[in-house]
DNA sequence: ACTATAACGCAACTCAGTTGCATTAAATAT
DNA sequence: ATATTTAATGCAACTGAGTTGCGTTATAGT
């Protein structure tokens, strides 16, 4: 029994071990999810670009280029779900309907910005505009911290203006 | 020259007339745009129920069943982009990527809501977190003032929460 | 009334994402 | 250590929202 009791110790030892040393694989472990070769890819390249949302094109085409493992389209559709549901992921549909994904913000930063709906640009709120923005973040961040209380988990906020800009306001003949 | 010039002033009584009459060819005409029934019709639906927002499909069968003109899906995608160019319309891209519309609010009425990533269910912010919900409109309305300040048309907010309710986090066995 | 052009309608196309199903490989049980 | 379970993969075909090109119609300005 020695050996027997051994050879378990040595495999939760390994698993263990495994995990520790890895931080992704202990997130992947820790949230249900098989550590897999794909998983470890997305995740970690979310993580190493925490500022940063890709589209499933960008993070598909990131990934081939940096293994050689190809990774199939609808794999990464299915992955991206299943991070994203534990939430490990943040996801949002931007202006132009297309899913953007990055690793979940520790620290909820709010970033309003405004969306013209005649020129199609996406500005942050800033200049002028600065002062009103800062007095959304703190909102922002009581409101998160409210949900978080409540055993809401991983929280994002995302603050979205939309009309049309002074300069397509003054192109246009608007009243 | 009694008859010319009674002629052209005909002509511009019954513009301004018809203008005048009805509010909704003064919009379309106050922002050069032509008065057709698709337009009519559009802008009529989307006015009467000013709080409502409508995806395409929706429009499309609203303006189909209400009207014995079918109007074609491509001319109603085509419209609707005028409306929202000028300032008309308001869209937003729903958490399922579908593009709403709605008539332009012309008070500003955040309603900050709350994605689950996990179940996608989308709830307003209420109950115990009406305080924060309270503080973000405020916080959103002088933003709106200091852009209407800049110059900046139709304006509308949209708050969002993002993450992982309470819920499906318990159900989960996230840490 | 005449003309220029905005708006319309049809057909074909693109892009992001989904579904079904057979196969592979982690995780767990023996 | 091997067997078993089932999560994850890969391929093919599909869907739904939105777009583009182009010829035709109807509104607005002369």
């Amino acid at each position: 029994m020695l050996s027997s009791s051994s050879s378990a110790d040595k495999r939760a030892l390994a698993k263990a071990a495994r995990a520790v040393a890895d931080p992704i694989d202990a997130l992947l472990a820790a949230h249900g999810l098989r550590r897999t070769s794909a998983a470890r890819a997305v995740l970690g390249c979310l993580l190493a670009t925490p500022d940063i949302s890709y589209t499933h094109a960008q993070l598909q085409n990131a990934i081939s280029s940096a293994t050689e493992a190809p990774l199939d389209r609808v794999t990464l559709y299915r992955l991206i779900d299943r991070l994203t549901q534990v939430g490990l992921l943040l996801c949002r549909v931007d202006a132009s309907r297309v899913r953007r994904y990055q690793a979940m913000p520790t620290s909820v930063r709010t970033m309003p910005h405004f969306e013209c709906q005649s020129c199609h640009r996406d500005s942050p709120l800033a200049g002028a505009l600065q002062a009103s923005a800062s007095d959304l973040e703190r909102a922002a961040q009581s409101a998160v911290e409210a949900l978080q209380a409540l055993g809401y988990k991983g929280l994002s906020m995302d603050v979205a203006l939309r009309g049309v800009c002074a300069d397509c306001a003054s192109t246009q003949g608007l009243a």
